[in-house]
DNA sequence: CGAGATAGTTGACAAAGTCAAATAATTGCC
DNA sequence: GGCAATTATTTGACTTTGTCAACTATCTCG
């Protein structure tokens, strides 16, 4: 389910800090309604905490307090008396672990079969509040909710996955790299045009064993594409490589001309030609690092205005 | 930033409960998140609850406790408890309602001061949790917020707003017909290349006057969308009438062929023209209810499989 | 070996939250 | 109009939750 960021006239309007507005917003929203699963937690006698708790030993099996107190930031004389209490209940067990200060816990028998219960309670009322969502909205909904996570996280984000085109990708390729060089190069409506009909005839035309198309995807979100298409027998064309501002810096579009003069070889194409701008020096440069050479320069004026475009080839 | 649903294949293949588990997930991510900045809120003095009563009285101003009750779930009398220390430290003071039974209270200047700065704050510490998110992925954030809230809460959806066209539409449109009517009906590639070409051509050749695309967005998704194109000097041909899934069963698709109609009208042309699908049962009701009539009809193979096509008309 | 750090526990509290009974006002019903 | 039932809020008497600092048992490193 692969979507694009467009950017759009009516948002650069928004306030600045409509974002802040928006997260305080949901903050207030989402305590209430992870609350409202919350205190009592699922029907269960255990809080929140117990239950978290409990959740960070069952995944981490012998596991020291420390560990505990770390994750979830609570209180190490708290933690100690739930500890005890769990002990009581008879879920969990002191061990001893090589580091005789520590007294790592692990689930009894009684805890693996209590904790289960829980574990599957949990999720089955998680699962009706889903309930009157659609299959598509509860995709949707899991691919926001990682997306937000890697945001607010601030945690490195996975590198994005290339794979193969697939139905739907064109129109999505078409629409980001139509509203990127709009805002970033103001290059007009023809721009879209241009490409809507480049990734409209590779479909059409596509070949299986002679032409190709990647796509680099995260969190359902489209990060680059490049296109692999038949010029002649013996010459192949790189076409429309592009990698989001959000992807840029590393290697991603390198990795993406690397697919292609990969497949160019084995495909038995002799050399692979290019056609690309001045300005798009990011993209120059991972060309001329993969050995591509200008072989000639020209103005023209398709894209509403003057720019200079270059031929690149690369002999396979 | 509109984007589009587009469930492919990989995504069919995951689990029936993977919603769940992002949710339960997002469930013990956000709850840290938010408690690192819950206890002890902002460095005030006020914890969670009292900051969200404080809130809610601000909002409402003279406001009854019973309210404040229903909108945070929190216990009578531990509010009563917390109302009063307020009124101790001079933020609220308490008022006669119509109902003497309540005593619905309200900031004082001093409360109205201390709010704000207490609001001022909280901003201040979002907006840098927010800041190393950069315009587009604030903007991102914000849409995919409003839009779990939207779902999660089960409140009803806000109508989808119907818009002109933009760039980068076009694109997006492809995808989403494309993916769907291959998913529905099994049409294959040719069907994305054939509105593909329609939508590069409408952009192409645009004319303002008479000619225009109508689309239908909520939360940055694009819901619907539907084209007229000018066919000779006096018909028009309607055209990729879509309403997602999600988004049907609410007079969307009506309200798209209306506009239609009206611009067709404004624009001056005699008639109206469409050619859709004996399948697409849905579409085929909203031109019938339009005044549209089935003029002639014929099997064609070019979606991949035979279907029996139809061509309608409306004397404007 | 011994000083200083680390993991966990305990005692003594403070804060947060709950529940039922009490109070004051209102509504509905004859 | 009067009285029982209901509603909004408060209060008392609790329990639970969470905090902090002191304490014990180990470990680490010179």
């Amino acid at each position: 389910m692969p979507s694009v960021n467009l950017p759009l006239a009516d948002d650069r309007a928004a306030a600045p800090d409509a974002a802040t507005a928006a997260l305080r917003r949901f903050n207030r929203f989402y305590t209430r309604f992870a609350g409202v699963l919350g205190p009592g937690y699922m029907g269960s006698e255990l809080s929140l905490i117990e239950a978290r708790i409990l959740y960070e030993i069952a995944k981490g099996q012998p596991l020291a307090s420390k560990r505990i107190v770390e994750a979830l930031s609570v209180d190490p004389g708290y933690l100690s008396r739930i500890l005890r209490r769990f002990t009581q209940q008879g879920w969990i067990a002191r061990t001893r672990g090589a580091d005789a200060r520590e007294h790592p816990v692990r689930l009894t028998p009684v805890g693996e079969t209590f904790f289960s219960e829980l574990d599957r309670a949990t999720a089955a009322s998680t699962s009706a509040t889903l309930a009157h969502l659609s299959r598509d909205e509860q995709a949707g909904l899991a691919e926001r909710l990682a997306w937000i996570e890697a945001r607010l996280a601030g945690a490195p984000l996975p590198p994005p996955a290339i794979r193969l085109w697939q139905p739907g990708d064109m129109g999505l390729i078409t629409a980001q790299q139509a509203v990127y060089y709009r805002n970033a190069y103001g290059w007009g409506d023809t721009m879209e045009v241009l490409i809507g009909e480049i990734t409209s005839r590779f479909v059409r035309d596509f070949q299986d064993r002679r032409e190709q198309c990647w796509v680099a995807e995260r969190h359902g979100e489209l990060l680059g594409s490049v296109f692999l298409v038949a010029e002649t027998d013996t010459v192949a064309r790189l076409r429309l490589l592009y990698v989001d501002p959000a992807a840029r810096g590393h290697g991603l579009g390198g990795d993406l001309v690397g697919r292609c003069i990969a497949f160019a070889r084995e495909a038995g194409y002799a050399e692979l030609v290019l056609w690309t701008h001045t300005v798009l020096a990011s993209a120059r440069a991972i060309y001329a690092d993969h050995g591509f050479v200008i072989e000639s320069a020209e103005t023209h004026d398709e894209f509403g205005k003057p720019e200079q475009s270059e031929h690149w080839r690369l002999v396979l």
